[in-house]
DNA sequence: TATGATAATGGACAGCTTGTTCGGGATTTT
DNA sequence: AAAATCCCGAACAAGCTGTCCATTATCATA
């Protein structure tokens, strides 16, 4: 028996796969058929369908592969990092290096053209390791920890989002301080209190 | 000439948009075919075509309309409320009201059901919304403003499906409470080792 | 290396959706 | 009432979907 997959499956797996990411980096998810896929990958029609039940089966199943290879680099990160306990940000640092690296692919998933179920599977797999962080950091306040996950969730996404649509240059950790100065500490630290009782912001006065 | 709209025009467009909402909380967005909008609506196919160009320039022409009063609604809001200056997040509360008045249109739009159509038309409403408060009440800082406009409203839409999905039950002004404490205060309040300064934003005015 | 077993492959099929076109019929406006 | 406008229903080609089957390539074993 085959305890290992054919080497064929895995070949026909792979086009597949680079294929449904090219393309959607082309085209976006939306607009793709399996037509398309099948094209693109140079591979029959019920070779498609013997391996995957729709194109989203086939974007599901590239997550899963990812979410098992970031789980586990996670769990190897969250054994040697014990020092910085207190801090319930430890990953966005080195997810913003990622992304920076595999810029196209981030990029492909997230914007416009990643489509509701890429999104939806990022969230899952960010969601678990933000939850995970929580967990040790955060105390039990008024506020659910289901909230606060899924908040820090879209604000990593929004973070990433911008930096790919608005300002591609800035590097990672500078990306990465603005996400944390505004999870962290919030709005309230940008407000200007001085003109609280004052008539009117007219002067916008520069302090860097 | 017709000033107006044909009422012909006017009563097959309203059955469509009012098609599209049922069968969008029935089925979803991204399920629906323009054969079962014109079913629903008792419309002839020619008919739907001679009115918009897809499901997509359906949805789009109804969050057209919605925009138009929202700003306006707005505007009028804005120019009696010149008290709360320093308050970045005025609109909030309004929204999570209006959210549990027409709760069916929110959930229809904004959970997984509502497409990505819908969840972008609401963002670009919502950052407008955003961007005219913030203009006002945040001073320049490191973070530029579109970051942090995103920010806040990828954090409302959060905040607005997490209530949908998990605590139904809450009361909108309880759900402003936790949307505002996170944006406005940020996590650090919440970390075990400042556990003794919490429980109040520092701009917020109690509400009940 | 030869051979049977296993699994992937390609092409063809019916069913469905899409967007367009047309003339007859109904409703509104003048 | 007459004219203008709009709705309707049907039919059309084109495209995609998911499933079938016989064929072919690859695997494990002797």
């Amino acid at each position: 028996m085959p305890r290992e997959i054919d080497r064929r499956s895995a070949r026909t797996r792979k086009a597949l796969h680079q294929a449904l990411l090219e393309l959607m980096l082309r085209k976006g998810y939306e607009a793709l058929s399996v037509q398309d896929i099948i094209d693109e990958a140079d591979v029959g029609r019920s070779t498609f369908y013997a391996h995957y039940t729709s194109k989203e089966d086939l974007l599901r199943s590239g997550f899963h592969m990812l979410r098992e290879e970031l789980t586990e680099a996670q769990s190897a990160s969250h054994a040697r990092a014990e020092a910085s306990r207190d801090d319930p940000l430890r990953f966005s640092a080195a997810m913003f290096e990622h992304a920076a690296r595999y810029a196209d692919h981030f990029r492909t998933m997230i914007g416009g053209r990643g489509g509701a179920v890429a999104e939806n599977e990022i969230r899952l797999i960010l969601s678990d390791m933000v939850r995970q962080e929580l967990s040790s950091t955060l105390q039990d306040g008024t506020i659910p920890r289901d909230f606060v996950v899924q908040f820090v969730v879209g604000a990593f996404l929004t973070a990433l989002n911008w930096w790919f649509e608005r300002k591609p240059k800035l590097s990672p950790s500078e990306v990465d301080a603005m996400f944390r100065s505004l999870v962290l500490g919030g709005l309230a630290q940008m407000i200007t209190k001085e003109r609280r009782q004052a008539a009117r912001p007219a002067a916008g006065r520069d302090n860097d």
